[in-house]
DNA sequence: TATGTATTGGAATTATTATTTCATATTCCC
DNA sequence: GGGAATATGAAATAATAATTCCAATACATA
């Protein structure tokens, strides 16, 4: 029987990911018991990893040895090796992201690929959020908030790189309802768009080294206009800072050459949002 | 002896975190040995919860029993139940974002501050990428680059809170020296910029629900021009998918309204850059 | 409905693993 | 330096857990 088996399906699942995908072809061919602990596998994989055969089946309301025929069926040779596969997963998880950024950047040089590419990106969003959650600071984002709320028209101001996140920021807001401006080059006229600013209004303004020249000029200019000016940008030495009542730092992790933006975007997101609640909040009171 | 220790330190450490400190604290005061079983246990947590007894003394180069008077001594009952803490620990790191996620939704709902709305947004772009990490089909992947690879001048086309990726990926086939063209509506010139592509040329088309009715309009046009679009959407159902070559479902979660765009970008950054790879490649072999 | 096949439950068996014990070594204090 | 207290190593033992086996049941097929 078991001969049978190695015949006809050599290749057992080594990791958890495979193993599932495995899982889910079989779903449906398999007996009822089975099935049951396959569901309860995938659904509380943390249990398999620390489990014994006999809590496992009690858990999943079948006997100890359909366990074992589940990963007899597999290709296990044993509940102990199927459990592996499940130990491998938690350990895994837990290696941090940037050891993992360099393997799969090792990888992706090495030809190793489009998964390999896209895995590094992913890595590399993970690395940054989990980055900017430990850093970010509070203080700074409450001022930000407060600052941008009281505006009249938010002004947002990126190029190149950022420019993704401006326009992300500028769709929000206007979902929002909040007045806003984002000052493209298209039609070249950022210049007269900027001369409208007043120190009612406020800016967000977004640039990563190499900072583009036109932000900086732009970010100069609207300041001296007395236009109080919110910055995300990646160096306390960017340039965008000087002219920051507020400025963010953050750092970005890279793949390929290109760096992710997920931890701008979060933080824009964040930004947008608290000013959408804090007007929400002071409108309420005024009414009171 | 056991009464004494019992009499002189009740608490016995439940968690990692208290477990450490307790160690740390100790560390003068520890025999060779078992000075030795602490150290390994601080630096290799992640053995300590997966190996066995004896294992686990090998590793440390002690024998089994002092693993054993090294938990007693902290006031454990014995190896099993130190090991538990070591277990906890990786269960907890583990929770799954999406449990996570619930609990900042109700934070930040019950009005905790904007730290809450921060970190539900981190959180968000999170599920995203590790939801799409594990559904991507990588097959897909190698054809969707394959067929951009071919292209004479790839087509960006998204509206609304797509526009954000089309605008990075236009961005980032710029840098790559890779010919494309951003369907934006500014100038009201869609339906002529359209009328432009070949089959020789390819779409990337970025559409999620609610879909915007000038994205699936250009889609449909384009498609029937005989042009090979790649698209990427929020599920089967979508009007894009059927007139797409290749197409990828993405889901993206949401958190106060807005949808992350992190796996969206990743997914993107993935086909830029593979696009990139795959012409260098291609290249290379013709001229040998 | 009868018959063979696949599935399941539960106890018996085997294996692995934690713990205890005891002899020996080391350390510390008088 | 002698003796008690403490620490260590190694093997024996106890506990726990995985696996196997077989009878009973369900299921499909003719």
């Amino acid at each position: 029987m078991s001969l049978d088996r190695a015949t006809m399906d050599e290749r057992v699942p080594r990791d958890f990911e495979t193993l599932r995908t495995t899982i889910l072809e079989r779903r449906e061919s398999l007996p009822k018991r089975i099935a049951q602990i396959a569901a309860h596998a995938l659904d509380n994989p943390d249990d398999i990893a620390f489990g014994t055969a006999a809590s496992i089946a009690a858990s999943a309301g079948v006997q100890p040895s359909t366990l074992i025929r589940f990963a007899q069926q597999l290709g296990f040779d044993g509940f102990t090796s199927l459990q592996q596969v499940f130990r491998e997963r938690l350990r895994e998880r837990n290696s941090s992201y940037d050891e993992r950024l360099q393997a799969l950047r090792a990888k992706a040089e090495g030809g190793a690929g489009h998964r390999a590419i896209f895995d590094g990106f992913v890595a590399a969003a993970s690395t940054s959020l989990n980055d900017i959650s430990r850093t970010l600071d509070e203080a700074h984002l409450e001022d930000a908030i407060s600052l941008l709320a009281k505006a009249e028209t938010i002004y947002v101001l990126a190029k190149r790189r950022s420019y993704p996140v401006a326009s992300y920021i500028a769709y929000a807001l206007g979902k929002l309802k909040i007045r806003n401006q984002l000052i493209e080059s298209a039609a070249g006229l950022n210049a007269e768009m900027i001369g409208f600013a007043t120190p009612a209004d406020a800016v967000i303004a977004i640039s990563f080294s190499p900072y583009a020249p036109a932000t900086i000029e732009e970010a100069r200019s609207i300041s001296e206009q007395g236009v109080p000016i919110v910055a995300i940008t990646d160096s306390s030495f960017s340039p965008l800072a000087q002219f920051a009542k507020v400025w963010f730092e953050v750092a970005e992790a890279d793949f390929a050459g290109f760096r992710s933006l997920s931890a701008t975007m979060a933080l824009a997101m964040a930004l947008t949002v608290g000013v959408g609640e804090k007007r929400r909040d002071t409108s309420r009171k005024r009414k009171a």
